[in-house]
DNA sequence: CCGAATCCAAATCGATACTG
DNA sequence: CAGTATCGATTTGGATTCGG
């Protein structure tokens, strides 16, 4: 194993320790854009364009940077054409695919849930807790 | 509905659009610190320093800004005891729970994987792409 | 068309110290 | 115990420019 890692888990990591590997994989998750790409690349092969315009806001340094940073852990594939003009194409690898129907049930949460937490944060600008309190 | 959404979701959100709520709520979730509090108080009422010791490396000011962003959006009921010493306890609201599933198999996704990932990026660093390229 | 490179503003994060 | 305050370091992101 890469390092002390808590056993107490069903694959010898803890995600919950900042040495442990798994750690690491989590922080590389826990960024918007790599969501937003993966669920972009979810049916089949895309070109960088048309990522570009269906994550839409996404600059071609965000949009390069995260799909590097998948290719390098291995969850996406780039091929690129030498043709001009230039043709690079990126897909899911296995992995990638394994992870992207997870993070997909990620965005569905957020989509079907969105009002209700549109609700709970107009509540808490209201000020909108503690039972009973009112305020002429 | 908030603003305009595409309409071909099937809760009329649609998270690759910057103006929408549902995108909102994936930024909120695209934290490790976010997964992992979530993951730690995942089977009942936990007090601060409880988390603060099982979410090894979070600092006070992060844990309480993260605590308080899942209390502002619905997900996390906080139920403070009028005693000295103090005594403040968290738990998952419902929305949380369900919240807490996914994201906990985010977490054992990449504890289970961690293991090709490490893999691969060693690869990368070692320059391993284009096949048959032999460097001497 | 697909990026790489650079610069800079801003937000985030971490470490530390302090309080009721 | 459960936070708050402050400050500096680091990261991030957007805008822009350029090249193959």
């Amino acid at each position: 194993m890469d390092s002390e890692c808590a056993p107490d888990t069903p694959f010898g990591y803890d995600a919950f320790r900042r040495e442990c590997m798994s750690h690491t994989v989590l922080e590389m998750l826990a960024s918007k854009w790599v969501y937003l790409v993966v669920g972009a690349l979810k049916p089949g092969r895309r070109r960088y364009g048309e990522l570009q315009r269906k994550v839409e806001g996404i600059t071609p340094k965000m949009l390069t940077q995260t799909l590097r940073i998948l290719e390098r852990d291995g969850l996406v594939r780039r091929e690129i054409f030498p043709v001009i003009p230039p043709r690079v194409e990126y897909e899911l690898t296995d992995l990638g695919c394994n992870l992207s129907d997870l993070l997909n049930q990620i965005r569905v949460w957020a989509e079907r849930h969105a009002p209700e937490i549109r609700d709970s944060r107009a509540q808490s600008l209201a000020g909108g807790d503690e039972p009973a309190e009112f305020r002429a």
